[in-house]
DNA sequence: GAGGCGATTGGCT
DNA sequence: GCCAATCGCCTCG
């Protein structure tokens, strides 16, 4: 189990060695394969700009959870690292409660289960009520992670400033990315 | 108090 | 490739 101190850390270092790490609702859920990570002096954080009503777990405790609706529908999940810091947890492998994340997500293929902060929140059943709760308690489980990855880093997704920022994490030769390690885009097939 | 827009996704052309 | 869905948050007046 990870204690608070590992999510306390430079938010790219927690990023980056979260890959790997498993985290389950629930018993539903795997390993992670794909991140971003964000501070309150990046111009693309929700926190650029301060505490607000939205991001206000942000600004609390490490090594909880920041779920935000995206869009108006979807809902998406950061790992908070204290002082506004947090990462975006973007796709997981989907290991464990394969056939519950089926049933939630519909019938899809499995590559997109979990490929998408959206699409993974939806299979692990993450919604707004997840807001603020730690991740060592129930519903969540933390598990180390087995071995040291070979990590990717990129442009992250679907922002419209600092743009450019290595700031995205995949594991390489992952099947379950929201996207190809390195890509710019989101991906258009699915 | 009003208007614009998003750390997305899925469906249609 | 384009666009709608959908609504709360944030900014500005």
């Amino acid at each position: 189990m990870l204690d608070h101190t590992f999510f306390e850390r430079d938010v790219e270092q927690v990023a980056r060695d979260l890959i790997g790490v498993s985290i389950f609702v629930c018993d539903v859920g795997g390993a992670i394969v794909e991140t971003e990570a964000y501070d309150p002096g990046d111009p693309a954080a929700h926190t650029f700009r301060g505490p607000t009503r939205r991001n206000a777990s942000m600004f609390g405790p490490a090594a909880r959870a920041y779920v935000y609706r995206s869009h108006g529908l979807h809902w998406c999940m950061n790992v908070t690292c204290g002082h506004g810091a947090g990462v975006l947890i973007r796709a997981i492998t989907p290991d464990a409660g394969v056939a519950v994340m089926r049933a939630r997500r519909g019938a899809v293929d499995d590559r997109l289960l979990c490929a998408g902060p959206g699409r993974l929140c939806q299979a692990l059943g993450i919604d707004g009520r997840f807001d603020g709760l730690p991740l060592d308690q129930p519903p969540f489980t933390i598990g180390l992670r087995e071995a040291e990855p070979t990590i990717t880093a990129g442009p992250r997704i679907g922002i419209s400033v600092a743009v450019e920022l290595p700031r995205r994490f995949c594991l390489d030769g992952s099947r379950f990315l929201s996207r190809p390690a390195g890509a710019r885009r989101p991906r258009r097939s699915a």
